[in-house]
DNA sequence: GTTGCCAAGTTTTTT
DNA sequence: ACTTGGCAAC
């Protein structure tokens, strides 16, 4: 299938610019299609890069910065924002290169934003902190925080926290924020008791999270679209600034991350001396202008991306900012990169059938001009420690057959799938890494240290400081808590003033208020009394990490349990808190390395009486909660990388496995169960499917468990309809399930066949016996089950009649002495040894015993 | 005030 | 199965 690739739809327009005859640029258009060239080169004004998987586009953006830099514009000019850190920092280092290798002496980069939204936002409302309502030193809360947040939020209210679990609370108050509702235009809406209440929570919410001098994710995008759009002085300062904006993954920007754009690059006129015509380029700082071409192109934002790799509309990314950007921009450029650089033709053709399948979609033709390759395969596995296995031993094939282990990755719908593929691979002897950046500062360890942290840097900070005012425990218990909290909430004050006044509260007893004012010194000693200077205050990050870690007893706390529990896990708690220490002073060393706050003209003015150890402190924390999963994959490590789908967007390698190729998994069951307009949820799930195949390059293995272990019981899956949707000669199709399956009635020849293709063809009920069914298997063995006389236990409570002799995998055989119905039954079981206990029969993996 | 045990929710994806 | 939060005993 090697397409002549079509030539640009625009009849050759004359070249907004001569093309320039340096050296420089001539290396940066070396190697580049037409239509990559097109974009590299655009001028001015609005341009839409519909950017197929593997089509180069971060190559085009970045030659298109190395360009503009090229051509006299200043680097503090342009901003160019992705979603991950890791896409910035790449994208910064491409940059760097392209500019080393041109010898046009362009300098460093210094100045040039490339960043992240939401680290942008931090920055901007850190800067303009007033305008946004804000203090400039708050707090970014992440998704634990909120939980705790709002769950006091709506005890406060008298609610119940059964009828409003604070997750689902969150989830609708972040779906309003990524609509840009507030408060009180989400209360006008709200009809039913339910939202009127959550309206109510909202609200609360809303306010505890300012008193506490803090932020949530959706409020960086919320608040800073807000202050954007209402305060011209602040639109006006971002929009002279930047007059080169790009977005990349323009697919997945939602409602405020589009107005965030759309403001920052204005209309396109000079911001104070808005005359159109050549010649009129003023800029604030007075600089060289940039290339000249008309004015009144309307504004310099490139935007690129592929409709075709949207996958988070959960998270209210909005597709139609990119369908419908021509609109918004009339007259804006649009380039199609339909040409694929990365994968062989098979697996191209697999992922190009797939999204074929997608019925709200722009087609866009996918091609390459390379030949030959080795087909994709699917292989079908009786379970997930066999597909575990097979994946395993294929990554060792490919290993052998002389490609590196950092050029393969494990993809999976859910995290859950890590866990026994890494058991695989620890057996196979396989390096592998886990693209979960957020791990190491999610312990509890790591939290409770934070805490500390983060209650030095910002005393307001409510939620960290009840995680840690009272660990280790030192004496202040929760009524005592409580006081000080009703004290803190009738003043009006933080906890941490409510704190300092202890001795006030009548009903406090003598010790209390010791241990309180013991706390409150503490406190005090670690940021010289919120100056951050004096003699005991070395200056040094990691000295106050260590510092903090030690004097708050933390790190005697964990060393005491582990010399008293002698458990792995405990010992390693120690060390992960050293561990931290030792990411503070290598965050302290880049940051020094590359800190440009005084040359930055965005540094943050409410900040600039800051003292520099807080203010390091504060990057700190920042960069610690702005970190995402992705963020971790490090290339240059010799191992295999295991993530999931969504982690592996923007990425590409060698060979790929997919796991868990499974109804309700890879459509995920939340996809499929409740069918929305259009099946907009399914075709979301296949996006994703598409890129996980389109990150391949060279080989694709797609498997599929017959049974999966989800929760500690084994359920009979059904092939994803995915795997149907790709004709079977289009692929390598084994079945390895066969082996171990002799004695079950296995659904002979894979899924061309059989059940994929009834539950695929339309989202029509599925057979009872689907995925999830608990009762699908009942009474049916499973091919490694337990002995042949007995049957899983996951049917309804009357499998084990009171009286019933059952087996238990731990505490041996027992008699069922009573049963309790309900959602989730429960049995009470005298167990020959231990006594009676009670367990949930659907996890209790009780086995009856025949009597 | 502290420690230990039981009950409940949990697992879709992320800045 | 596994973690987390609330309650009861020490």
């Amino acid at each position: 299938m090697d397409h002549v690739p079509e030539n640009s739809p625009s009849p050759s327009p004359p070249r907004p610019w001569t093309a320039p005859r340096l050296g420089p640029d001539d290396s940066l258009l070396k190697d580049l299609t037409p239509p990559q060239r097109e974009a590299v080169l655009h001028g001015e004004g609005p341009v839409l890069v519909l950017a197929a998987a593997g089509s180069g586009k971060t190559r085009v953006i970045t030659r298109r910065i190395a360009h503009l830099l090229g051509q006299g514009v200043k680097p503090w000019q342009i901003l160019a924002l992705t979603f991950t850190n890791k896409a910035a920092g790449e994208m910064r280092e491409r940059i760097g290169h392209l500019l080393e290798h041109s010898a046009s002496g362009a300098g460093p980069v210094r100045g040039l934003t490339v960043t992240t939204f939401h680290a942008l936002c931090a920055r901007l409302l850190r800067k303009y902190a007033e305008a946004a309502g804000l203090k400039p030193d708050f707090t970014i809360y992440d998704s634990d925080d909120q939980s705790k947040l709002c769950k006091k939020v709506i005890e406060g209210l008298q609610l119940s926290t059964a009828n409003f679990p604070p997750r689902s609370v969150l989830s609708a108050i972040s779906r309003a924020k990524n609509e840009l509702m507030d408060a009180e235009s989400f209360a006008a809406r709200a009809t039913d008791f339910s939202s009127k209440n959550v309206a109510r929570v909202y609200k609360a919410y809303a306010a505890a999270l300012r008193n506490a001098n803090a932020v949530d994710f959706d409020d960086l995008l919320l608040l800073t679209a807000r202050t954007l759009e209402r305060n011209a002085q602040v639109r006006g300062e971002c929009q002279a600034r930047w007059r080169y904006l790009l977005v990349d993954e323009y697919q997945d920007t939602n409602r405020a991350q589009f107005l965030i754009a759309q403001m920052i690059a204005g209309d396109g006129s000079a911001p104070k001396s808005g005359l159109p015509g050549a010649g009129d380029e003023d800029d604030a700082a007075g600089a060289a202008a940039p290339p000249k071409t008309a004015r009144g192109k309307g504004p310099n934002i490139c935007v690129v991306g592929d409709p075709d790799q949207a996958i988070y509309g959960w998270r209210g990314a909005d597709i139609s900012n990119i369908l419908d950007f021509e609109e918004g921009y009339p007259g804006c450029r649009v380039i199609t990169l339909g040409e694929n650089f990365r994968s062989t033709a098979p697996i191209l053709e697999a992922a190009d059938t797939l999204i074929r399948h997608n019925k709200r979609r722009k087609h866009k033709d996918l091609f390459t001009s390379r030949k030959g390759g080795e087909k994709p395969e699917a292989t079908l596995t009786s379970n997930e420690k066999a597909e575990a296995r097979v994946v395993a031993d294929w990554l060792k094939s490919r290993h052998e057959a002389g490609a590196a282990w950092r050029d393969m990755a494990i993809f999976y719908r859910t995290n859950s799938l890590s866990r026994v593929m890494e058991e695989s691979l620890r057996a196979f002897n396989v390096p592998y890494t886990i693209a979960r950046g957020t791990a190491f500062y999610d312990r509890e360890e790591v939290r409770n240290a934070l805490g500390y942290l983060r209650v030095v840097a910002n005393p307001a900070d409510g939620v960290s400081l009840s995680r840690i005012i009272n660990t280790p425990a030192r004496g202040i218990s929760k009524t005592t808590q409580e006081a000080l909290e009703a004290l803190a909430q009738r003043d009006e004050m933080p906890m941490m003033e409510a704190c300092r006044g202890a001795g006030q509260i009548a009903d406090l007893n003598a010790r209390a208020v010791v241990a309180v004012a013991k706390f409150v010194s503490q406190i005090d000693a670690w940021t010289g009394g919120g100056t951050f200077m004096g003699a005991d205050i070395s200056g040094s990050l990691a000295d106050l990490v260590d510092r903090v870690i030690r004097e708050s007893g933390l790190r005697a706390m964990y060393v005491a349990q582990a010399s008293a529990s002698k458990s792995e896990t405990d010992a390693e708690r120690v060390d992960n808190l050293d561990e931290l220490v030792s990411s503070a002073r290598q965050f302290e060393q880049e940051y020094d390395a590359t800190a440009d706050a005084a040359n930055d003209p965005l540094a943050a003015d409410g900040l600039v009486d800051t003292p520099p150890l807080l203010a390091l402190l504060r990057a700190y924390l920042e960069s610690i909660a702005l970190v995402a999963d992705a963020d971790s994959v490090d290339p240059t490590q010799g191992s295999v990388t295991l993530m999931t789908l969504h982690a592996a967007k923007g990425l590409e390698f060698d060979s790929v496995a997919i796991i868990g190729m499974e109804e309700g998994l890879l459509p995920h069951s939340r996809a499929i169960s409740m069918p929305v307009a259009g099946d907009a949820e399914l075709e979301e799930e296949r996006r994703l499917c598409f890129v996980g195949i389109t990150r391949a390059m060279k080989r694709l293995l797609m498997t599929s468990a017959k049974y999966r272990t989800i929760r500690g019981i084994p359920e009979r899956t059904i092939p994803s309809r995915f795997l149907g949707e790709i004709p079977d000669n289009a692929m390598v199709v084994s079945d390895q399930s066969e082996s171990f399956a002799e004695d079950y009635d296995a659904p002979a020849g894979g899924w061309g066949n059989d059940a994929s293709r009834n539950v695929g063809s339309r989202a029509a009920p599925r057979p009872s016996s689907g995925f999830g069914g608990s009762n699908a298997n009942a009474g049916q063995a499973p091919p490694w089950g337990a002995s042949s006389s007995s049957s899983p236990a996951r049917g309804p409570s009357s499998e084990f009649p009171v009286g019933s002799k059952v087996r238990h995998p731990q505490f041996g055989v027992g008699i069922v002495e009573s049963i309790s119905g309900g959602a989730s039954p429960r049995a009470v079981i005298r167990f020959k040894d231990i006594g009676s206990k009670t367990m949930v029969l659907e996890y209790a993996r009780l086995v009856r015993v025949q009597p």
